[in-house]
RNA sequence: GCCCCGGUAGCUCAGUUGGAUAGAGCGCACCCCUCCUAAGGGUGAGGUCACAGGUUCAAUUCCUGUUCGGGGCACCA
């Protein structure tokens, strides 16, 4: 329709530049948008405000040219000219048919399209180190990235959804020699728990299940895997110090006695149970909360496939590598990062920042024509590093988009719920499923644009009224549901908008926008965009529902158009419910 | 100090590549079920779009500066 408008004021231009009112270089990029105001029409344009200086005249005198040149359509009821100079379209509303009959072609395809066809995405997202259970901020990137993927999917990109596990690095060795402490302490022996360790529950629980699988294998006595260990930095519950130590060397130390002391084959042992009991806790919950993975990619592989190290070797070839302080730096100020930045560590490890160099030249070389990284927002300063990174390999960044994901904070009975990573005391994930249910989490967690930091309220994504938004939406799927259920067939042959009333025409109206909202959605990677676009319809369909008698409309034709106006409504909220992860249920 | 994000109604937020009278939900004040799910709907009050300049016929929207809030500036991830 809006394309039908943009052509019919093209060619009113195009003969206005022959009358000579228009010089010959005006610009045929008309602008329409949608009315916000009924008196204002359907569509409005601007373009007589934008060309008057052009065609040197007033705005109102260029609008009344481009009225007289503007040819007939049938579609349209109506033109005026209003306020300065806009152009205001009224439809004929028989154009109205068409939409229904068409949101009913599409079937359950409604607001797809195949912008993207022919072309692969990759998103990744989550990818949090197993070194523990997800918590609510990485829940936050996961429903949101699942979101975008599922954006992509819908407007035809083929999507490849993957989640990096960062299991190579020091990070990893830490939560092993913290898991083999606490079992060490299950077996009765007693020692200082390093500050920098792992101190959840769930590394005693994880303790506790070894030794219920495989007994005493591992003990050995506290007092040699600590004996001259580099003093630890001891904290009191406030975060103050009490004993002045490096509890970095002092974690570090313990690695290092730790696999001296079990030998290779028991370190790795411990390494592997820990990795393996964290890893499927967080493959479960994220497949609980319906998220599904087509690639689970392993850091460790990539360092042993010596990809890293390759990496490197390209850097260098590049001229990008040098070394100072035993360290080797990548130059990566010479493509605007603010400095360079360590690759491999004085100690001969490589830093993190290696294997993601590798792993996203990785991406690259696997084609896709999108590749898309979804971080935390305290990440942002690793982008220009990154991208600096991919720029010396001699890689095109424009495929490469990150997004960041702001922090989520919650709130219970009005308060802020504390969350303190020290002491491992966080809300996981889990918990906030088991809470609000996932329904309530996925939504609540997309509903703000991303780069917003959001405000979750516990009570209001529990509560079953109209005020959570999840369960309006909800409620209106399920009642027009089975509304359509008691009424059966529906006679498309009956429909005619010839006179419809208000709450019919903004339902219509809605309606159209709904392929523009996914694709604007998905272009923008803002599923907020959808989340407030259907609440929005459902707002009007309840409005309408308010409004008139469905089931005992008398008049066929009247019954006809509002059952079909109910399935058209019912075949929005379906998909856009299944692109942002949520239930649509049929029955509440 | 430098970098990123944000500042719109009492609160939480929308605001479509700059457009006509800046919207919604909550909260507040009233009101509506002989009727398909009241898990719903209606009416009203409530705004210096943080502040100051600039660009433009037109700025909440774009640019610059200021200010406030959040985050980041490691041989940690």
């Amino acid at each position: 329709m809006k394309k039908h408008l943009r052509n019919l004021i093209i060619q009113a231009l195009n003969s206005l530049v022959q009358d000579g009112v228009l010089p010959e270089s005006t610009s045929r990029n008309v602008v329409l948008e949608r009315t916000r105001d009924r008196a204002h029409g359907d569509f409005a344009s601007a373009i007589a405000l934008t060309l008057a200086k052009f065609a040197n005249c007033k705005p109102q005198k260029l609008a009344e040219h481009i009225l007289t040149a503007l040819p007939k359509s049938e579609r349209v009821d109506k033109i005026e000219i209003a306020g300065p100079g806009f152009i205001n379209f009224f439809l004929a509303t028989t154009a109205y048919n068409a939409v229904v009959r068409d949101i009913f072609d599409r079937g359950d395809k409604f607001g797809h399209s195949q912008i993207g066809a022919g072309q692969r995405a990759q998103v990744e997202f989550v990818s949090a180190n197993p070194t523990g259970p997800l918590h609510v901020g990485h829940g936050r990137g996961a429903a949101y990235g699942a979101t975008v993927a599922n954006l992509l999917d819908a407007v035809g990109y083929h999507v490849e959804r993957e989640y990096y596990i960062n299991n190579a690095g020091r990070q990893m060795n830490i939560l092993a020699i913290s898991v083999w402490l606490r079992y060490l302490e299950h077996c009765g022996e007693r020692l200082r728990f390093p500050t920098s360790g792992y101190r959840g529950e769930y590394v005693r629980t994880i303790a506790a299940q070894i030794y219920a699988d495989q007994g005493g294998a591992y003990i050995l006595p506290a007092a040699r895997v600590f004996y001259s260990i580099p003093q630890d930095e001891v904290l009191d519950e406030h975060g103050n110090i009490l004993v002045n130590g490096d509890k970095e060397a002092h974690v570090d130390a313990l690695v290092h006695r730790s696999q001296a002391l079990l030998g290779e084959l028991r370190y790795r042992s411990i390494f592997n149970l820990s990795l393996k009991a964290i890893l499927d806790d967080i493959q479960d919950d994220l497949q609980d909360f319906g998220i599904i993975y087509e690639k689970w990619y392993s850091e460790q592989t990539l360092a042993e496939s010596g990809a890293v190290d390759q990496t490197i070797k390209g850097l260098r070839n590049a001229g990008y590598i040098y070394e100072m302080d035993g360290a080797l730096w990548f130059r990566s100020s010479a493509f605007g990062d603010e400095k360079d930045r360590v690759i491999k560590r004085e100690n001969g490890q490589n830093t993190y920042f290696a294997s993601d160099i590798a792993y996203h030249l990785e991406k690259f070389q696997r084609g896709f024509d999108l590749v898309i990284d979804i971080w935390g927002a305290d990440h942002h300063g690793y982008i220009p590093r990154v991208k600096a990174a991919l720029q010396a390999l001699g890689e095109n960044t424009d495929r490469l988009s990150v997004l960041l994901v702001q922090f989520a904070i919650l709130y219970r009975n009005g308060q802020r719920v504390p969350m303190s990573t020290r002491s491992g005391d966080f809300v996981t994930l889990r918990e906030l499923r088991k809470e609000v249910g996932n329904d309530a989490a996925r939504f609540f967690y997309v509903m703000r644009k991303s780069e917003q930091h959001l405000d979750f309220d516990l009570d209001l994504a529990k509560s079953q009224s109209k005020d959570n938004p999840v369960y309006y939406i909800q409620y209106a799927h399920a009642r027009i549901s089975t509304l359509l259920e008691r009424a059966g067939k529906i006679d498309l042959s009956e429909i005619q908008t010839a006179d419809l009333i208000h709450e019919e025409k903004e339902i219509i109206k809605l309606l159209t926008q709904f392929p523009l909202t996914i694709h604007e959605a998905a272009s923008g990677y803002s599923p907020a965009i959808v989340a407030t676009y259907i609440y929005d319809l459902v707002k009007n369909y309840n409005h309408f529902y308010q409004a008139v008698k469905i089931l005992s409309e008398e008049n066929a034709a009247n019954n006809n158009l509002r059952l079909a106006l109910s399935e058209c409504v019912r075949r929005t909220i379906h998909p856009s419910l299944m692109v942002l992860g949520v239930q649509a249920p049929m029955k509440m």
